[in-house]
DNA sequence: GCAAATTAATGATTTATTCAAG
DNA sequence: CTTGAATAAATCATTAATTTGC
């Protein structure tokens, strides 16, 4: 009972939520394989974290900002354009506004380009997916630590370089999202 | 000018497309971590191969497979369809079936089960990525047989384990497809 | 026959959607 | 209601089939 089951799913700590928030400020956007595991590194600082989570936490963060942005729009234009007199209204509320037959090319544009385009430019080449396949024994250590439907143990934690380290902070936080998402050039150990 | 550049993307030999397939027709849809590891040290007998591609390859196949089911389905209802008498016929062809106001509920059911439930209940837990990150030293090894965008060491091909040894064959081509996903039961090393 | 041009397949990524813990 | 986690759908990009004109 004394035992707190210890959640199964990350739980980001103030400090490792502010740093995250403060790279996607810089401009970090989809972190490959070595910018993921410097930043779990880092952010192992501040309590458990595993690459996975620094990985998710990126695709999600992403994928809801660009929601919000396109609720706003759509709030916004259906606000516009229920104030305009001499139309009809329309009896759906376009959730999926581009779908609605009045939506104005002007803020379609706008929309396409804060959502599919977003990324995809950002930078030159493509950005992987931050997993690597551990290749060795599956170590069995910590059972319980690790959920069980996963074995990603590509996102394991960076017992390795865990803050012993001053660990260089270059490239993984730049000022401007111009930053050369280009990798392989950080190497870590 | 005898070097004929290794193509960049994997081109999955005869034997290799013959076993994934056998799999396939045996119920494998989502491999996990360790399984794909067991299928890739597998299939690197016949030709070079990374975990990557057994995870790519499971998933499209998935995908595709779903698709072909799901126009034929189109297929067959438009056929009905339009043999039927009486009714006025729409002026598009709906290719997003579903949203063919004419759909009808029991095909409609039919085309959601093998679509978006199809897998999804399959195992009683989840599945997990195939992606195990390798914490270690960035082996510069090869470098241009990784393709330079991605860093999925994750799938770096099996030199660890490459037929040497029998490697069990159990488990991982299952007689039917209610084969237990669950892992950690298939230890490779 | 044989390349250049087109088209079809399919490997690889990204984005959207969904599930479920808290 | 928020958000971590996972899966599926959509998309991009390259390779293989194939068609075509010579």
């Amino acid at each position: 009972m004394p035992q707190v089951a210890p959640s199964a799913r990350w739980c980001p700590t103030p400090e490792q939520l502010m740093k995250l928030e403060e790279m996607y400020k810089s401009g970090v956007r989809s972190p490959n394989a070595s910018q993921i595991q410097q930043i779990t590194a880092h952010l192992s600082c501040y309590g458990r974290i595993e690459g996975k989570n620094v990985f998710y936490w990126f695709q999600n963060h992403k994928a809801r900002e660009r929601q919000k942005l396109r609720r706003r729009l759509c709030r916004h234009y259906h606000l516009l354009y229920s104030s305009l007199p001499h139309h009809h209204h329309h009896q759906h509320f376009y959730c999926g506004l581009q779908e609605s037959p009045v939506f104005p090319l002007a803020l379609r544009h706008a929309y396409a380009t804060t959502t599919t385009t977003f990324l995809r430019q950002e930078a030159n080449g493509r950005l992987g997916m931050p997993c690597e396949m551990e290749t060795g024994s599956s170590e069995e250590a910590s059972p319980d630590a690790t959920p069980k439907h996963i074995s990603m143990a590509a996102m394991a934690p960076p017992n390795y370089y865990c803050c012993k380290r001053p660990l260089k902070t270059l490239d993984l936080f730049p000022t401007k999202n111009t930053a050369s998402i280009n990798d392989e050039k950080l190497i870590i150990n």
